[in-house]
Order: C-alpha cells, then structure tokens, then sequence
DNA sequence: AATTGATGATACTCTAACATCTCATTCAAG
DNA sequence: CTTGAATGAGATGTTAGAGTATCATCAATT
C-alpha cells in the first residue's frame, strides 16, 4: 500500500497547509492517519513533501491547461478553456500562495514564472485576434485574470461559490466586467 | 528618538515580511538597521510586532476607506473611490496575504472580516444604484474586486505597473472587463 | 563634565519542530 | 502458520530561532 499511504499523505498535507501555512509534520500526519515516521518514510524531509506536492500542483495545472489550449480553435477560446480548467483545479494549488519555503526552489518558482509567461503569450495572441481591449496593458491583463482566477478558487473554497458557478463568473467578469453594458460608459 | 525607531522597525518589518512571510527577528533587525534586541525594547515579542504591523495596516486601510466613502454622493463612486484609495495604501498590507500567525489573532481577523463585510455592504448599495449587473452574486463581485485589488498591488510591487496607472485599470476592469465591448456579447 | 536614556553587541537559555532510530505490531502473500 | 514488508508509537538527538540579560557606547540635556 506503499503508493495510496503516499498519495493519502499528500491529499492531507494540501488540507493541512490551506488552512495553516505553517503546519508542522505531526498535523500533517495526524491530518493524514499516518504516524509521524511514515511521513519521512516516503518523503526525505519537510522540504521534500513540500517540493513534490508543490510539482503534483504545477503538473496537473499543466496538464488541464494544455487539454484545454488542444481543444480550442482561437486563442480566445483558449484562454477561456484555461481558466475554466485552472479553477478547476485550483484546490491542489491554493495551498501555494502562502508557502513562503518554495521561493527558495528553483524549479517550483521557476515553473510558475512559465506558467505566468505562458498565460501572457495567450494573452498577446488574444490581443492579435482583436479580442482584448487595446488600451489594457498585457502585463494587467494577465494580472487580472489571475487575480480572478485567485478569487474565485477561494470561494470555492470558503464555500461561497460551487466550482461550476464560480467557472462561469470568472469568465463572464473577464469578458464584461462587473457593472451594467451602457451603449456609452458613463 | 524612541518613536522613530519603532517605526522604523515597522516600515523594515512590512519590508522584510513582504519579500519572505517567515522573516526571523534578526532579518528584521537588519533591514531596520538596528539592533536585534532593541526589536525587543519596542515589541513584547514577534507577534505582538506582527500584530502591530496588521493593526497599522488595518486603521490605514479603514482610514483611507473612510476618506473615500466621505467624499462621494452615491455608492458607485465610494465604490470607486475606495478601490482606489486601498490600491494606493496595499503596499502595507500586502505582507498580510501570506502571514499565516495571524489568523490566530482574534482583533486582526476580525478586522479583515469587518472589512470584507463593509465591501460587500457597498456593493450592495451599488447594486440599488443600478450599477452592478444583477446576475452576479454579491459574494461574488466583493470576492473579484478583492482578487483585482490584490492583482493591482502586487504588480505595483513588483514594478510592472505604476500606481496611477494601476489604479485606473482596476476601476475600467471592473467596469468594463477585459475584453473590447460589443453591441451583443459573442 | 555629569547624567540619563536609548542603543548595539554578545552571550545565554529555552523550546518547538525537524529528523533519526528502534522495536513491537499488523497484515497480506505464500 | 510463517515470513516479510509496511506501519505506529515513542525515545532520542539536533538545530534554528525566540526571548532574556548584561555591559559598553553614544548622544542629548543640564
């Protein structure tokens, strides 16, 4: 049962570090069912769960991230199909804003610079297919999808929104905002 | 100079907190350019300087709200006015996204809560107004002009966008979106 | 010049959490 | 039933950082 005790133990230390940041192993094990040696037995150390569950986060962002991107015929539709998935899947990743000890991971910091520079290419692409307003700046645009993207994985998670509610708010806010069409804004 | 150096302890601490949210005394210290233990002299311990720097934060914060909210005739414009406003004061509450201690401390989690609610009680009032779509939940556009807040102030700290600038585009987002306007959405 | 208050440097203690190790137990496979 | 791998429980070592205490120094006031 090598496999489903490390998945288990990986499963609970997303709970536990979404709710405290900070959580020490003992919770993580005591979140997980597992005794405290266990953990070490299938991580070599606090910094290595973190890595791996840092790396399970990015991959299954990336992999829901390029279904999406295949399936879609403009960038447009891409960048909607995007950040329907990330939502999606923001549960296993939420855990990642305030895990301050990743900084110092190259490869996890790393790949969310990727990420982020990914979500701008589609961004710029969006942009050439005469979809994004032309006076927002690329940097913002991709900012602010973000931050969207942000709010909504958090509250799904606080439970104010359900995932599939939340999925079409993100995408409707993009698209029009928050306040009422008039022919002219006023 | 007793009052100068606490607050320049202060200033170092949001600083420090900022760039790595578990930042040790000594780092603080550093930053401050004084001496670790006159980080003591001033603060009973590490969180009662936490909980200095989140207080500050939040009376700024609800001192420029307040500001904001005093100078507008209707609550589309306070709403206006303090999405600018806590744009401009977020660089000093920016540490308090991934400062994990704090949610132990009753006074300052309750005071984020407050604030959220009086948010969401403006939005509310905009609606009335007729100026926010129906069909989005007010939990909902409280949480996107949250996470467009917190996108504009992050990239204002990383340099990617300048404050005024930043400023206007959260307000045209969350009026207009992202995307060029059309007679009739696609 | 003497006094006072704030500071910096440093040494020290203490604790929480990480990490390792051992051993008894469980449980599935043969 | 036996065996062996995985586990749980707990003892132990180790370290980073919080917090305390002391003393010399410096600057401002008198």
């Amino acid at each position: 049962m090598a496999l489903a005790t490390r998945e288990r133990i990986l499963e609970a230390a997303g709970r536990a570090l979404t709710r405290s940041p900070n959580a020490t192993i003992d919770q993580i094990a005591a979140e997980a069912r597992v005794g405290r040696a266990t953990v070490f037995r299938h991580f070599e150390s606090r910094a290595g769960l973190l890595r791996a569950l840092a790396r399970r986060a990015v991959d299954e962002t990336d992999r829901v991230a390029r279904e999406a991107v295949a399936g879609a015929c403009t960038a447009t539709e891409a960048l909607r199909l995007v950040t329907r998935a990330v939502v999606g899947v923001g549960d296993s990743y939420r855990f990642l804003a305030s895990a301050a000890e990743l900084d110092d991971e190259p490869e996890i910091a790393g790949a969310y610079q990727r990420q982020v520079s990914e979500l701008a290419d589609l961004v710029r692409l969006a942009r050439r297919e005469g979809w994004i307003r032309p006076d927002l700046p690329t940097a913002w645009v991709a900012a602010s999808i973000d931050g969207l993207i942000w709010a909504a994985c958090r509250a799904v998670g606080e439970g104010e929104l359900g995932l599939a509610q939340a999925q079409d708010l993100v995408w409707e806010t993009i698209t029009s905002g928050l306040s009422i069409r008039r022919t002219r804004g006023f």
